[in-house]
RNA sequence: GCGCCCGUAGCUCAGCUGGAUAGAGCAACGGACUUCUAAUCCGUAGGCCGUAGGUUCGAACCCUACCGGGCGCACCA
């Protein structure tokens, strides 16, 4: 391996001040510690402190232990004295004010304010505030959305739209090359049916998606009811997939009919798939018969009933990659996919944000690459979620029983946001109001979807999406509009970015300076176990902290340099929730 | 039948690697606007963490069984 590449970005330069993670940084001290006290090494078990009145951080690890200082030593040791040892090896640092032992043997540490200070003044020349970049950068390819061409998106297609967006934004931001793929479902009988049914209507020239939408059912139904037509759809669709130029130059039509329906919808949910993202299924066409016949000829595939199969332990049924009679499915583009996303794209971790009802399915095409050979040492991450149910706490569906459209979704999401915005700030111009209700209703349909751990399903509310109380987006964009209105109420001449913190004296500040300090922390953790939920968490753990420095902390009435301390730590505050939002894939208005 | 996921306050959800007294918001009740945005904040009340065993110094979290709910299991994707 050569030298190793930064993946830095015009955007992200790369800090002088590159930052470790507390809980990295106190590992590597306790590490340090156990080893000089009793010459073992043992992970330290750091975790956040449950109570603040305990301390800050906290190492758990005297209680596990005892076991191995008393092998290690002979003599019979117990938890308190084991942390007792530890902590004296530790010694000082300026890093903490305090380490103390409670209880069985937990060691806490606060943190110094000084420390915590200098660390936030370090923050307000990075542009990464704090999160470091990769040392080690991937090739990571998530696949998501997934849309059907020739259908409306509907809300099947937004946990995946949103959260796949979401984790690719925390992942590349993190520095990994991170490569976009939407997986859209282009190609198939469907279409043959599709083109077929269109030639009989005369409509080869003109065609909107809605109307696709309908011809879509029409030909189904024409499908099942006329054998003729059945004849004529499955000759169609040998003759797309041979490649005849009046078949495709259609079905090409019918791509950009549905391209025009959803690329509008993905800019409006900021969701950062473009044309250049898509590797439908008909991408994989060429290399689907490769597939079966490298796996048959690896001894990996075999016939059954007919068809070309692959058995997989532990699953009694096979998966199938080829039909009697010929043809292939799902499964042989799912394996083609993994072979070009690890072979020609070089990827070392693939992400599937898919739903959770596929979990199986990605299981056993995952084995059957793993027995191939087309994925060694490459992560294969499977990050299912639930499904989105109404408020009766049934699948969500229109009123009358009908899948709800995405575009009318978020359309009624910006209504009922403009609606809130209106009843607040009558004053505001029109472009404004719209504008905040834009980052408002699709910043809330985000956020409620976002801030749950993804493998529940999850209960769609209007009323608490848009709330401005609890965790929810536009509580969130408050906050930061709080602070955007007290600098735009500060003297012109201090610039808050400027401004330098001195002392942070009152224990809001400190709380307030603690959580900050945390934003890299929790970007490993979500890039590591793939939940975006641990970032809302972290948020709104920051507005909450930031809404006490609020109430007790006035900022611009306070004396210098105080003053200039809290407007540093506003700018930072709000920094750091523009960020985290944009992680998210969410807007940040100014004021609202 | 086999397999996967879920079960925490009346409701919607957190609970990070197994760690101290299980936390938020809503709803209920009681307070705070001459204030940097009250679209806010503070307080009170609310729990057999589905049940029963087990592992562990320590279990909402790990293991086993059971109960309840959702989902998937051969030629659709």
């Amino acid at each position: 391996m050569s030298s190793f590449r930064l993946h830095a970005r015009p955007c992200h330069p790369i800090p002088i001040n590159t930052m470790k993670t507390i809980p990295s940084q106190l590992e590597q001290a306790f590490r340090t510690a156990i080893r000089k006290a009793f010459d073992l090494d043992a992970d330290p078990q750091i975790a956040v402190t449950l109570n603040e009145n305990f301390g800050d951080y906290q190492s758990n690890c005297a209680m596990s232990l005892v076991r191995s200082v008393t092998e290690k030593s002979g003599q019979k040791s117990n938890p308190r004295a084991v942390a007792q040892a530890i902590v004296e090896s530790l010694g000082e640092s300026p890093m903490w004010s305090g380490v103390s032992i409670a209880g069985p043997g937990f060691i806490n540490v606060r943190l110094s304010p000084a420390w915590l200070a200098d660390n936030l003044n370090a923050l307000r020349q990075d542009s990464r505030l704090g999160v470091e970049p990769a040392f080690s950068p991937q090739k990571v390819v998530i696949d998501y959305s997934g849309p059907n061409v020739a259908k409306q998106m509907h809300v099947g297609h937004l946990r995946s739209s949103i959260i796949g967006d979401a984790l690719s934004r925390v992942i590349e931001f993190q520095g990994h090359e991170v490569v976009r793929q939407n997986h859209i479902g282009d190609w198939g009988t469907q279409f043959g049916m599709l083109i077929a049914h269109l030639r009989h209507l005369g409509q080869e020239q003109q065609s909107h998606i809605e109307d696709l939408e309908g011809f879509y059912r029409e030909a189904k139904k024409h499908f099942d009811d006329d054998p003729a037509f059945q004849d004529e759809a499955r000759a169609t669709v040998v003759r797309l997939q041979a490649g005849e130029a009046a078949e495709l130059a259609l079905w090409e039509r019918i791509l950009e009919e549905t391209r025009a329906h959803y690329q509008p919808i993905y800019i409006n949910l900021s969701v950062k798939l473009t044309r250049d993202d898509e590797r439908g299924e008909s991408f994989y066409n060429p290399f689907l018969a490769p597939v079966v016949a490298d796996l048959k000829a690896a001894g990996i595939a075999e016939e059954s009933e007919g068809a070309i199969v692959v058995f997989v332990e532990g699953h009694e049924n096979p998966i199938i990659i080829e039909k009697t009679g010929g043809g292939y499915l799902y499964a042989t583009t799912d394996l083609a996919a993994i072979r070009y996303r690890t072979g020609t794209l070089k990827a070392t971790r693939i992400i599937y944000t898919h739903d959770a009802r596929q979990a199986q399915h990605f299981a056993m095409i995952f084995a059957t690459a793993r027995r191939a050979g087309w994925a060694d040492d490459v992560q294969l991450d499977f990050a299912p979620f639930g499904t989105m149910l109404g408020e009766d706490n049934r699948p969500f569906k229109t009123r009358s029983g009908d899948t709800v459209k995405l575009k009318d979704l978020l359309e009624e999401a910006e209504d009922r946001a403009l609606a809130l915005v209106t009843a607040k700030n009558p004053q505001m111009p029109e472009a404004t109001r719209r504008s905040v209700a834009h980052a408002v209703g699709i910043g809330g349909v985000k956020y409620s979807d976002l801030s749950k751990d993804r493998i529940s399903d999850y209960v769609f509310s209007w009323d608490k999406m848009l709330a401005m109380d609890g965790n929810t987006a536009p509580y969130l964009q408050y906050v930061h509009a709080r602070v955007m209105s007290i600098f735009r109420k500060a003297d012109s001449s201090s610039h808050p970015e400027d401004a330098a913190i001195e002392e942070l004296s009152t224990p809001q500040e400190q709380a307030l300076a603690k959580h900050i300090l945390r934003l890299g922390e929790i970007v490993d953790l979500v890039s590591r176990e793939l939940k975006p939920h641990y970032l809302c968490i972290f948020l709104y753990d920051l507005a909450t902290r930031f809404g006490a420095f609020y109430e007790n902390c006035h900022v611009l009435t306070s004396p210098e340099p105080l003053r200039a301390t809290r407007l540093a730590l506003c700018s930072l505050t709000a920094r750091t929730m523009a960020l985290g939002l944009d992680l998210l894939g969410i807007e940040s208005p100014e004021q609202m």
